[in-house]
DNA sequence: GCCGCTAGCATGAACGTTAATGAGAGCAGT
DNA sequence: ACTGCTCTCATTAACGTTCATGCTAGCGGC
């Protein structure tokens, strides 16, 4: 058995004759208890190995300390700083971070929500899967603060942090075309999300803002990559395929904006094998700033997510939900910033 | 009060007019309980929006369906899927994961121990940070099953899952050098963990095979950055400046191999800019397969790791310990595939 | 000497669940 | 009618902690 010699309360009042309690308030520093004592019960917890037991403590107090973190895929960078950001901010406020992983999979997500409650998390932190938002609905009914990442459900009463991706788009896509630049193409995600909805708009503020011309624009949707019900929506190859079938010397954009930079990657490629140049012949610009972009050659124009700061301010805003159940719903975009590297400066 | 309005076993138990008790068995799906019943306590524990209390039920089984995973950072794509495969498979087999990040600290990790001891987790998966592995000896104490991924510390009888990067290695660097190459440089990490040995080791020995003198060969230790205590190994920026420090026209290796596919990045950049190309002046052999390494220019020659398979067998057994504690301590290395690209067909 | 106050600790109950034991009804066998 | 068995459920006691309340000794004030 597992836990047949756990030290707990009880035995270390037994050595010192006295009672639960007492220790217990003596450990957690509460008055009521004189200094000798719990300098005594300090020691003897100490010798005897005590570890409290934290689901005997949640029972009674009804906080668990842990908070849930439902994320659609760690092997994406952005989420992966996602995690990490998270994680730290978690365990530097004393939480625990429970995880969860979707793979943008409705059924997952809405198994995720009731092992959420079942463990009765103090707080969630999640990345929805698609645009129906009633999976979280039970978590908010069982009064557990819910706080959306990067992907927005509106309507919901949520608290929500992400970036935002639509003005960054626009500005990028702006300051990436040139003077010869006509042709935009938007290489998509095809997802009911958010996030790509947000790019698509600030790709079209863009065009406005260019004066060019709708049938010079062209938004193409990378078909999701499927195993088992899991989508994998950021494999270089499928951008590549799609972007090989479409692009000709005759028929190529003058910039190519891609949706994250593994879509970048599978664009260099499609451009290449065509014979043409990047930015000569087709600026790119990526989304993402991945490790790898600043090493590409050439160089990827991308826009880099704060996605550190989205990870801490996000639990910032778990945390002080969790302290006042009853203040008003915030919304955060963070602003991306521009990388401007060689594939976009023609 | 988040959990005021919970509903719980007696809330039901009560408007059925039975006990809590008969609730429960009737929903575990235990006979001494008649159908009749069965059916109707489900429908209305399903009407009521009943959840069990996890925490209640860990406190009097003793288990928690909860297993503890233990991560330097979710940042390096192996761990990132590693992460998924093991949140994915222990998803399967009805366990949660509590994610824990240690940022090569040891700080960090003695502090997880504890968490994970509090919790009472059933089983840990984890990486340890150094060579010292004393700190996972609270878990064994408490006859908690800990499965060591990764990274080995002999002789604390625990199980391991890892890779066989030594082999690998070995093999790798002979197969990628040609009849010219002479004078073969590793780009190691500055971490003292198996891993890193167990590479430096497959490189000696290929250099054995190859006949290599050992005045040719040379083992660089890229310096690790550090903020606030936590390391960040796999910046393509300080391989790359320790790889333009040392290489020239006049004194470059034949054939290079790095720790990671992030310092052949780097190493890359500092090739091209002394004017030697990859891979007629250096063969470049990388590490990982990580996703970007197929559209270098040229493509990365490299070791893909089984981070999928591995995060799977080590879910295996933590869980066949789980039910067994008894059984053999268990080391598994798995064979890992070189990926002959451009960047080595020199 | 009695009262009241405080510091320091003990006692009992509760959190929601599961395991062990008990109890009553129904039925067959004698 | 009595015994004994099975089926179905209730009752009680745990698991390890915290919270509310109770108790005792010690002390000062009149």
């Amino acid at each position: 058995m597992a836990r047949s010699q756990r030290v707990t309360l009880r035995d270390v009042a037994d050595r010192l004759g006295l009672s639960a309690n007492t220790v217990s308030r003596a450990l957690a520093g509460k008055d009521q208890v004189s200094e000798a004592t719990r300098a005594l019960v300090s020691a003897e917890a100490k010798r005897l190995g005590y570890v409290p037991n934290s689901h005997a403590r949640s029972l009674v107090s009804g906080r668990t300390m842990v908070v849930g973190l439902v994320i659609t895929n760690p092997s994406n960078p952005f989420y992966a700083a996602l995690i990490s950001a998270v994680e730290r901010e978690c365990r530097a406020a004393g939480y625990s971070v429970l995880l969860l992983v979707t793979e943008d999979s409705a059924e997952n997500e809405e198994r995720a929500v009731q092992q959420l409650l079942r463990f009765g998390v103090d707080g969630v932190l999640g990345v929805a899967t698609e645009l129906r938002g009633d999976v979280w609905d039970g978590l908010s009914e069982a009064n557990i603060p819910v706080v959306q990442l990067s992907r927005d459900i509106p309507g919901r009463g949520l608290d929500f942090v992400g970036i935002d991706a639509e003005s960054a788009i626009a500005d990028a896509v702006v300051r990436s075309a040139g003077p010869g630049v006509r042709r935009i193409w938007l290489l998509e995600e095809d997802l009911r999300i958010s996030t790509v909805a947000a790019r698509i708009a600030g790709f079209r503020r863009a065009l406005d803002r260019l004066g060019v011309a709708s049938e010079q624009a062209l938004v193409l949707k990378v078909p999701t990559h499927r195993t088992s019900g899991a989508t994998q929506p950021w494999r270089p190859d499928d951008a590549y395929a799609l972007a090989s079938n479409l692009i000709t010397r005759g028929n190529h954009p003058d910039l190519l904006i891609t949706a994250n930079d593994y879509f970048a990657l599978g664009a260099y490629r499609a451009i290449r094998e065509r014979g043409l140049t990047v930015p000569g012949d087709v600026r790119v610009l990526g989304y993402g700033d991945h490790p790898f972009a600043a090493y590409l050659q050439p160089s990827l124009t991308t826009i880099r997510l704060p996605a550190d700061e989205a990870g801490t301010a996000a639990v910032d805003l778990l945390l002080r939900r969790i302290a006042e159940p009853d203040r008003p719903r915030t919304s955060t975009r963070l602003p991306a910033e521009l990388i401007e590297r060689q594939s976009t400066t023609g």
